[in-house]
DNA sequence: TTCATATTCAACCCTTCGGTTGACGATTTC
DNA sequence: GAAATCGTCAACCGAAGGGTTGAATATGAA
């Protein structure tokens, strides 16, 4: 995949990893804390925490047992200045990006 | 593809279709006129263009024996927003879109 | 050292994707 | 009507994507 937005816009193509980037948004997570509200493996995660690092979205740190994942918002960059060269100069709409959240976020399992 | 984010993500995910949509910023144009500058046969862009079009990002309109793509770039919205949720704030910078497009445009073959 | 926890790797399965080719349908032109 | 042009459809192919399971690795705790 040599275009970085061939790796950020397929990165960002799947529901379950822009549900794991809105999770970060929050705060660092481990790996675990980041698969335990889906219903697929621990594996499966890992495997999209990957192609979200590969895309350079996140990074992972180990640190001791745990690795920690963090989100790498200047990787959107360049995707955001492609896109805004379609017309979309219109301002953020924080009430529509928290309603995209809540209804991306997987279900809350507590 | 029930969530229209995954349709315009991964639509975009492809770089055929993103220089396509980069042609059609310029101008409408027929499906024949799109396929020209491209290597692959008529039938792939034929399929990229029904790509685009179920995501919403093209429509096409038969005129006689023409059939004229034309871009939707209000299809880019819902996506935007959700990606400026990610902190990317930064104004248009024209002169880094002029130079993906031209890195993204198939090679001038006139 | 041994055991438990945290994460990845490897092999596999099935589906989707991007491509091809050849046939077909629609429309214009002769 | 017949022929040429425009575009899609259908069937197929190989590669990539997302999932699984079980083994392997790395670290911390007992």
């Amino acid at each position: 995949m040599t275009n970085p937005l061939d790796a950020v816009f397929s990165a960002l193509a799947d529901p379950t990893r822009r549900a794991i980037l809105a999770m970060l948004l929050e705060d660092d997570m481990a790996v675990t804390d980041v698969a335990e509200p889906f219903e697929v493996s621990l594996a499966a995660i890992s495997k999209h925490l990957g192609v979200l690092a590969d895309a350079g979205l996140i990074t992972r740190e180990r640190r001791g047992r745990v690795i920690w994942c963090k989100l790498e918002p200047g990787a959107l960059r360049t995707a955001t200045v492609w896109m805004q060269g379609f017309g979309q100069f219109e301002p953020l709409d924080l009430d529509a990006f928290e309603r995209f959240l809540e209804q991306e976020l997987p279900a809350d399992t507590d």
